[in-house]
DNA sequence: CCCACTTACGTATCGCGTAATCATG
DNA sequence: CATGATTACGCGATACGTAAGTGGG
């Protein structure tokens, strides 16, 4: 293993503060540490990450894909640490829930209320999530638990679910839309012609 | 991050070879090398890894985790590395497909002739999964592409997918079986009363 | 009493800091 | 010339090897 988690941290350092130095500041580090260790970590790898010409430092495409891989790497690695603090403490001291943004939040108050009625020993963490979210973060371990996770269950090993309701949706576009004269029903090719934006929350990305 | 990758490919190794001597010896370290990295590693994770009492060292309910989360870690970092490469090069140079065992392997036959007919730089390498095989190969990244995911598919971001068939399944049980007599249609919680067996490809486990 | 793990201790490597140098805008 | 990255070099922590110690079956 030609890779270390110390050195994606300061690659994921480096491009959230946007220079070699600013990453050093962050890390308590002087910059020649720094660049040691991208230099180190571009020759184990055997690729280069960042390209040089010019004041700052920039990622080419392949420190961008390592940088992306490696936090997901980083993540699991805390994951890891968490587990295995629990697993030896033998209990979960929090429970951390993912709900979909479709349920409106109010509906879950009362069970909240019911639930730390009854154990007043475990935290409930909850995260919103859109779209593929809640599934996305179950399998990355952000999430012990999922509520509303839309489309059916993948049969992954170690989850399980169990249909909650249904939701209804309304698709609409405005009177002027080519859509708007397209006959029904509309098949998801035709409506893949035209231009779509999904909403996602941002706050992983920065 | 107190976690180190060459920790976690110890703890493999102990685990892969039945004892820390063993494990030294198939990384060419020397029996106290094992120990100390061992002892570091309980130490920064604040957890106890084995078991000592006893001729050789056993893994504790943690350790077991650990090393379960560790294999995880240690297979995305191989995956990370390959990618760069990758993409450093510019290409793929093989595509892992993970193809569902219910499809017998000689309906791809034919679509495999034709694509190294029309492209021989790229290799394809298939893998045989089952059950939540294929969806696993491809978020754990040991798959580019899998053929045959049962269920619907999760939506996750950067993945897409698209129906090639249905499959029929017929439920049996031995005229013995009790389930034999009871009243149809047959509820997922009628069944569940009984023993399942589900058949598993054990080769990632060993 | 053998085998496996641990501990003690010396050593060499590696990561980091200081400081000087180079490059860019 | 100011800012940011690299290089040279020395120091100290850390991982590993040697060898002795501990303990279970």
């Amino acid at each position: 293993m030609k890779l270390s988690l110390e050195a994606l941290e300061v690659l994921d350092a480096i491009d959230r503060h946007g220079s070699f130095a600013a990453a050093g500041e962050a890390l308590f580090k002087v910059p020649s540490s720094i660049s040691y260790m991208i230099g180190k970590l571009e020759e184990d790898l055997g690729v280069t990450l960042f390209d040089r010409t010019g004041l700052k430092a920039k990622l080419t495409p392949t420190g961008q894909a390592v940088l992306e891989d490696g936090r997901r790497l980083l993540r699991g690695a805390i994951e890891l640490e968490r587990r295995a603090k629990k697993i030896e403490a033998g209990w979960e001291s929090e429970l951390r829930i993912a709900v979909d943004v479709i349920l409106p939040f109010r509906i879950l108050l009362p069970y909240i209320t019911t639930f730390y009625g009854e154990n007043s020993q475990t935290r409930l963490l909850f995260s919103h999530e859109v779209s593929g979210g809640p599934w996305e973060a179950l399998l990355d371990g952000r999430a012990d638990f999922a509520i509303g996770a839309l489309d059916h269950a993948p049969n992954l090993p170690g989850f399980s679910s169990c249909s909650i309701g249904q939701v209804q949706s309304a698709f609409a576009v405005a009177p002027g839309h080519p859509l708007a004269d397209a006959v029904e029903p509309l098949d998801r090719s035709v409506i893949g012609q035209y231009r779509q934006v999904e909403i996602q929350d941002t706050s992983r990305q920065r």
